[in-house]
DNA sequence: AAGACCGACAACCGCTTTTAT
DNA sequence: AATAAAAGCGGTTGTCGGTCT
């Protein structure tokens, strides 16, 4: 059984106050980010520490961008969700300034209401069977759901498994422009190879292309 | 005017993964 | 190699403000 990472007891919740924004932010400023569990006490907060790592990341961390998303990175949003999943971190990292929590409760409140409006399935990123089929796409495959892979990370081949979404994003919704192909730097063995030592999952692998090049997942709009 | 309803978003919780010992 | 601690992630909940009835 593990211990919580902070003791409950005595710390605050709920909404942030400016004075205790201002004694993170002095914190950070002069000790640096890190070490979160031990923070609370240093910078004289009643705070969990992953509530500090929370509050730090997702609005007082410097560059963040706030305020309404534009239809590019909307756009961006579902692509990315639609190869991805509800892999938040990772299509936030692909949007300067947004955070994982910012872009989900975008998804969830903006986003996904439209998709279903439109008669797409967020999920899936498929149209309803109720709504006209659209004109059939050269790439046929079977149904594989970003959700269900999304559920699965251990996933063997990641680079297949990609392909198989962006198959099946380009076959499935026609209102959107997703033409998109992903171009690693090299081969899916490179990845693996450089992780003899550690088992291989899927996030693993991405977040390693994006350690190796800044823009290791490419995408051609 | 007041209560119900709904959407948006900040924050929390529990779980998984990574790192340190 | 095993274990504990820390960090990270995604789902969910709580709250607040705006709109509707």
């Amino acid at each position: 059984m593990r211990k919580p990472c902070c003791d409950k007891e005595g710390t605050n919740k709920g909404a942030w106050s400016k004075q205790e924004d201002q004694k993170l932010i002095d914190y950070i400023r002069t000790h640096g980010a890190g070490r979160w569990c031990s923070l609370p006490k240093a910078a004289g907060l009643h705070r969990c520490g992953k509530s500090c790592r929370l509050r730090w990341i997702n609005y007082l961390r410097p560059n963040i961008k706030r305020g309404n998303f534009a239809q590019d990175e909307e756009d961006l949003i579902i692509k990315l969700h639609a190869l991805l999943g509800n892999r938040w971190s990772l299509i936030a990292g692909r949007l300067p300034g947004r955070t994982d929590n910012e872009v989900k409760n975008y998804w969830n409140s903006h986003i996904r209401r439209k998709l279903i409006k439109m008669g797409i399935d967020p999920n899936n990123h498929k149209l309803h069977q109720t709504f006209p089929v659209p004109k059939p796409c050269h790439i046929s495959r079977p149904a594989s759901t970003a959700q269900s892979s999304a559920n699965n990370d251990r996933i063997s081949d990641t680079h297949s498994c990609l392909a198989e979404e962006t198959a099946t994003t380009l076959s499935s919704t026609p209102h959107l422009n997703l033409d998109l192909t992903i171009a690693f730097p090299s081969s899916p063995a490179h990845a693996l190879l450089q992780h003899k030592s550690k088992p291989t999952t899927t996030r693993n692998i991405i977040h390693d292309h994006q350690d190796s090049a800044p823009t290791g997942l490419l995408l051609f709009l």
